[in-house]
DNA sequence: TCTAATTTTTAGACAAGTCTAAAAATATTT
DNA sequence: AAATATTTTTAGACTTGTCTAAAAATTAGA
């Protein structure tokens, strides 16, 4: 069907897209793909013959409703096997990004479907992403950034914005997990360091890591 | 590390290098591999420089210690995938081989010391074959082909000897399957047919069956 | 608006893995 | 032991995906 090299561009766009409304620029995708701009504008040229993009020379590119499918469900096969990783494996949740990259190239929609059904058939992946259905919708839950909320108010610890090792590991450190209740008590307008009341603990977070965290309301 | 390419070379030369004692001939790659004796020469001189085979010109090919470490790792993983995919997810064992291709190469140690322990350190896949353990060592058991039974001599279904799909769902519509006492009642010279007691029934099957089955002796 | 900086594309090269066709080595027959 | 057949290797080409260096287009600045 599609080489890793085209979904590993296609789910990038696919990423890029929701963040900026209009075309994907070259260089943006560059970066992501840790590539040079050059290797983008090939790459970009095969998926446009294919239609699987949306390409006008220097103006950026979007997916097409065909790129669109594809992208959904790698990232589907991403997040079920991070969660068959971190659920029925013991992965902590900053081990397993790297293995679900491999993983969510493998050809079987049996297997992915048999998986969800194995998984039960999950909706979030152990960083609180959501996973696309087989028809590519997301399940959406309305989650807001920690850093928003005012004093006294609280919410459920639902996802992370950055999700890289260095940050989980920081949050296992600090005890801090998807689920949990975070109450905030205080803001520092020095330096928009907050603290919060988490598992009957109390701490203080730097503004970093405030914008890092989504909860959900109540 | 490896790439696909050059684990799917070693694992093939891997599993002809038990048949034949002497070097493996690049046609008898090539025709494993579904592949040209050229293309089968080129890999042989890379895999020569990265001393996985010992490799002679004209003198066919042996894998080195490194070669036969690498080789038994892949088929590990090749046998615990199909394992799990037969008895985590429902799949059926004429339906895994495919699947267990592409899930051989994922490159994660952990993720296989996990996986194994998953399962419960299975000792053989679905179709009787032998899993590796982690040092690459085969646990033997003594296996015979069913045609060399007696009269009225018996043993169990461990293992078939064609894996093909179209033997494996004919197994199935005889109802034979691992783990059964197979009894030999009657063999006819014509033709070397069998017929066997299996399960309480009474089956006559083919020579060519009975050669692609093996037993264990009680 | 015209020039300068930045972004993007093209041109040409390279590595991996494959193929066909031809040459070389080995094996088999007579 | 030659001649013939078979196997194996080489030579040259092609595809995919990448890179560097240079050219072209776009954007930003004075
Ligand atoms: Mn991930
Ligand atoms: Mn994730
Ligand atoms: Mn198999
Ligand atoms: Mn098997």
């Amino acid at each position: 069907m599609f080489s890793q090299a085209e979904e590993n561009y296609i789910k990038a766009i696919y990423a890029l897209d929701t963040k900026t409304k209009k075309g994907v620029s070259t260089n943006l995708i560059a970066e992501k793909m840790q590539t040079k701009a050059s290797s983008v504008t090939d790459m970009l040229q095969k998926l446009s013959e294919k239609r699987l993009v949306i390409y006008k020379k220097y103006q950026g590119v979007q997916l097409s409703t065909k790129g669109k499918k594809i992208a959904a469900s790698v990232v589907r096969k991403h997040r079920l096997w991070e969660t068959f990783l971190v659920n029925k494996l013991n992965f902590s949740w900053d081990e397993v990004h790297d293995i679900a990259e491999q993983l969510e190239h493998i050809k079987s929609e049996k297997l992915i479907d048999e998986l969800a059904v194995f998984l039960e058939n999950p909706t979030h992946d152990p960083h609180g992403d959501p996973i696309p259905d087989k028809n590519g919708e997301l399940p959406s839950i309305e989650k807001i950034i920690l850093a928003t909320l005012q004093v006294n108010e609280s919410g459920i610890c639902v996802g992370v914005q950055d999700s890289s090792s260095k940050f989980l590991q920081f949050l296992d450190k600090q005890g801090i997990a998807l689920g949990q209740k975070i109450t905030v008590i205080a803001k520092e307008p020095f330096d928009d360091s907050l603290t919060i009341k988490i598992e009957n603990r109390e701490l203080s977070i730097s503004q970093k890591i405030a914008h890092n965290l989504y909860v959900q309301l109540k």
